[in-house]
DNA sequence: GCCAACGTTGGC
DNA sequence: GCCAACGTTGGC
């Protein structure tokens, strides 16, 4: 079981966003990046991320599953773009910062401290566990 | 609003 | 296949 971490825009795609679409979920679209995409072929049904906003929040505000692997990104008629498709979980009772997340030394290696830019994380066990509690959700 | 970091593109 | 140029992203 792999955990993830997914980044946005909240201007652009936010979590209340991402609540609004419920159960069904929504496709994670519009990434053009290999390692991103490479991130979300791996990504099997069932499996958590996390969800970030970037710019003005800087905060994991969310749990999502992923409800349906890889398939063609609908918004290119590239096929070389893939996406899954992620529906919202639960909210954090308290957004975890990214001032928190630099501040704690066990999170260093964390791919949102290393490589920020990466729209498609992945994230270990610990971390994922560490995440949740700082969160104020169950691992 | 700026700037650094990074990934992608395109010319050679 | 390399590398310079460019565009985009995100933190500050």
């Amino acid at each position: 079981m792999a955990y993830w971490l997914f980044k946005s825009e909240p201007s652009t795609w936010s979590w209340d966003d991402q609540v609004a679409k419920g159960a069904a979920g929504e496709e994670w679209d519009g990434v053009r990046n290999y390692q991103a995409r490479n991130n979300m072929r791996a990504m099997k049904r069932g499996e958590r991320g996390f969800f970030y906003h970037s710019q003005t929040e800087k905060a994991i505000v969310g749990v999502v599953e992923v409800s349906a692997e890889a398939h063609p990104d609908s918004t290119t008629e590239d096929d070389r773009w893939e996406c899954v498709d992620i529906r919202a979980v639960a909210p954090f009772a308290r957004p975890v910062t990214l001032d928190e997340i630099k501040a704690n030394p066990n999170l260093s290696e964390l791919v949102l401290v290393k490589n920020s830019r990466l729209s498609v994380q992945p994230v270990t066990d610990a971390e994922w566990r560490i995440l949740c509690e700082m969160g104020g959700v169950d691992a």
